[in-house]
DNA sequence: TCTCTATGATTGACAAGGAAACTATAGGTT
DNA sequence: AACCTATAGTTTCCTTGTCAATCATAGAGA
């Protein structure tokens, strides 16, 4: 009698990646709030610090989030003054966006949140830990082909 | 001059953990949809095949909800019949919760889906590799005294 | 016993994302 | 040029969670 080992939840490691997952983000989007953003504005941000401009259509690949959200979360952000939506002079279709002023300047003191975050939930490992763990999750998002950052 | 670098998004652990487990969680959360659950109402019925019957506050803070979450979400499972509310013969104020026997036929086969999602992801790491990050998250979790599961 | 506070659970209002319908424009084909 | 299909974005509706208010009961203290 093999007896299938019963599937204790605590044994899949998809449940502990979630876990301490959705702990690190909760943190984080705790820091954050503080500064009148969520995380998913966070990223969204700290992706067009980056760029000049950028077509809604690729935030929503590189984010993981459909065009719907990302028009949506643009639209929070233009309200409160980081972000502006231009029409794209070689098609009539497409839309840019590019950070404001207010924008640009917001994302170092964020950035500092998340790097503060990271430092609370990994400093305590060893050096070679933090190596692997990096490893192995950039190894499945290769593995798997993996296209977007995930936000929430 | 130190020149603290930059703060790269893709440079956070927290960022490519958050990466990594969204995409395993909807992978899963795909697989149970066509069994007709969502990954919060697989956790709550896993939580439920261990114990005869449980408070919902129990499971709110086993979980990470909150007990007005985990209200609705028994609300969603009793209308599938999969879960029974009761009042606590003890306690006036208290309810519990327990398995109906056509929820508790429907583990299994969930949990079968758990393995196949783990599967999905960790299978082709090496045995070293898996206990190193099982060991981690683990370390994380008892290191920042996290109470419950996290669910979406 | 009466009252006051704490606790368990539910409810209502709101936030944020997904899916699909919809609008407008691009670009190829005839 | 006229049409047809593909593409970019937005909007609508739905789901599911949080937060805060509410209700009922428990349990301690005057």
């Amino acid at each position: 009698m093999p007896a299938a080992p019963a599937s204790d939840l605590t044994a899949h490691l998809g449940y502990w990646l979630r876990y301490v997952s959705n702990h690190v983000s909760q943190a984080f989007a705790r820091k954050v709030e503080r500064h009148g953003v969520t995380v998913a504005e966070w990223v969204l941000l700290r992706q067009l610090l980056d760029e000049e401009a950028i077509a809604p259509s690729r935030l929503a690949d590189r984010m993981g989030m459909t065009r719907g959200a990302i028009s949506k979360l643009a639209d929070r952000l233009i309200a409160k003054s980081l972000l502006v939506r231009a029409a794209d002079p070689e098609d009539g279709r497409a839309q840019t966006l590019s950070l404001t002023h207010a924008g640009r300047a917001l994302v170092p003191g964020l950035a500092a949140l998340a790097d503060a975050n990271d430092a609370e939930f990994f400093d305590h490992l060893t050096p070679e830990d933090r190596a692997t763990l990096l490893r192995i999750l950039r190894g499945i998002v290769e593995k798997r082909g993996l296209k977007f950052l995930p936000v929430d």
